[in-house]
DNA sequence: GTATGATTGAAACAAGTGCTTGAAAAGAGG
DNA sequence: CCTCTTTTCAAGCACTTGTTTCAATCATAC
C-alpha cells in the first residue's frame, strides 16, 4: 500500500508540524505516530523538508484555486465597474477558513501561521512564490475597489490582513479553549472580513501623504 | 567579565532566536557567535529555555510598561468620559515600533511573532501571563471607547490587531527588503493605526447579532 | 510459478544536540 | 602574598538527529 504510507505520513506530519514546529518535530515523531517505518520517509519524499513542501502544498493549492475562482466570480458580477470591496476580501479570507480541519483540529493552519519563521530563507522563497499569483491578483483587484489609495499603502494593508488572519489561525483555536471567547468558526470569519474591510476603507494617514509629497 | 559574557550571549541569542527560530538554534551557534565558551550559557542561565526567556524579557518588559505609561496618560488625558479609540491603539502599538533594533535588525520583532510556535505549551503559558495584564487593561480601555462592541467581539478584533502587528514585525522588513513597497518605521506605525482603528470601530456584524440573540 | 520492480524493515551511519565535569584562570579582600 | 569565590575552558557525557544500507517482503506481469 504505498498511496497509504504517504498519506499517513502526510497527515501525521500535518499535525505534528502543526503541533510542535517544523524543526521541533523529528522523523520518528512522525513515523511512530504515522505506524510506518523511518525509512520510508526518504523513501517516498526524499528528505524532511521535501516532506514539508507537499504538506503544505497539498492544502495550499486548493485554498489559492478557490480564493481564485471567488475572485473571478466576484469581478465578474462587478462587470466594468469596481468590485465590492468585501466580497474581494471575504474571496480571500474564506477558503482557509473553509479548509478540512480549520480550528487546529489537524493542525495545519497553526502550521500556515509560521512557516516563515521555521524554514530557512531558500525553503521560504520558494514557498512565497506559491502566492505571488494570488498576492498580486487580489492586489489589483483592491486597487480597483480602493482607487484613492496608493499601492504602497494597499500593500501595508494587505500585509495587515494577512497577518490578522494568519494570527487568528493560530491563536484562535487557543483562545476559544481558554474560554475567555467563544464563537464558530464561520462567525469569527465574518468579523474578521467586517474588520478588515474597514481597516482598508480608512482614510489615508495625511500627514504622511503631505510628508511623501502626495 | 561576568555581566558582559551574559550581554554577549543574550545579544547573540537573540539575534539567532530572531533570524532562525529557537529549535533550530543551537548553544553552539550561539557561543561561537558570542565568542564564549559553550558552558557559559548554562553556567549564566541555567538551561537553553531559561536564555530565551530572559532573552524576551529584557526586550518585552519595557515595552509592556511602556504600553501601560501611555495608556495612562491617554484616560487621564480622558478624565471620566471614554478614551479617544486612536489615541489608546497607539498606545498599544507604537512601543514595539520604538524598542531599540526595530525591523529586524536584531530580529527581535522576528522573534516575538514566532514565540507560540517553537515553544512548549507550559513555556508559552509562563509567557503569554506577561502580557494579561496589558491585555486587560487594554481591553478595558476598548471597551470603553467601544461601548456599543460586545467583549467576546472586541477581543477578537483585539487579536486581529496583535495579528497585525505581529505579521508586520516579522515580515515587514523582508517586503521593505524586495523594494516591493518601501517606508519608514514611522509610517508604518501610523498605517498600522488608522488602520486597526478603523477596523476596532468597524460596524458589528449584524446577522451575527441577531443569531446570537442580540 | 517464477522473474521483476516497488516497497518495507531493522540496523547502523556520522554528525549534532543540550548539558556536565573538573581543572585552570581571573578577581576580590585581607 | 595568600585565600576564596566567581568565571572560563577543553573535553566528554548520553542521547537524538536526518539519512543510508541492504536484505526481506510484497505486488504484478509473463
Amino acid at each position: 500500500m504505498a498511496i497509504d504510507t504517504r498519506t499517513r505520513i502526510l497527515d501525521a506530519a500535518e499535525r505534528l508540524f502543526g503541533e510542535r514546529g517544523f524543526p521541533a518535530t523529528s522523523l520518528r515523531d512522525i513515523t511512530t505516530e504515522a505506524g510506518v517505518n523511518v525509512a520510508s520517509v526518504n523513501y517516498h519524499f526524499g528528505s524532511k523538508e521535501a516532506l514539508l513542501a507537499e504538506v503544505l502544498e497539498r492544502r495550499l493549492k486548493p485554498i489559492n484555486e478557490r480564493r481564485l475562482q471567488l475572485l473571478d466570480a466576484v469581478e465578474a458580477r462587478a462587470g466594468n465597474g469596481p468590485p465590492e470591496l468585501e466580497a474581494v476580501i471575504r474571496a480571500f479570507l474564506s477558503p482557509p477558513f473553509h479548509s478540512r480541519g480549520v480550528w487546529g483540529e489537524n493542525g495545519f493552519q497553526r502550521l500556515v501561521g509560521r512557516i516563515h519563521s521555521e524554514t530557512n530563507e531558500d525553503f521560504r522563497a520558494t514557498f512565497v512564490k506559491q502566492f505571488d499569483h494570488v498576492v498580486e491578483r487580489f492586489t489589483a483587484a483592491l486597487h480597483r475597489a480602493l482607487p484613492d489609495l496608493e499601492v504602497a499603502d494597499l500593500r501595508w494593508r494587505i500585509l495587515f490582513m494577512v497577518g490578522s488572519m494568519a494570527f487568528t489561525m493560530s491563536w484562535g483555536p487557543r483562545l476559544v479553549a481558554r474560554g475567555s471567547t467563544t464563537r464558530d468558526p464561520e462567525d469569527v470569519l465574518e468579523s474578521l472580513v467586517l474588520y478588515a474591510a474597514a481597516g482598508m476603507a480608512a482614510p489615508v494617514p495625511l500627514g504622511v501623504a503631505a510628508a511623501t509629497g502626495r
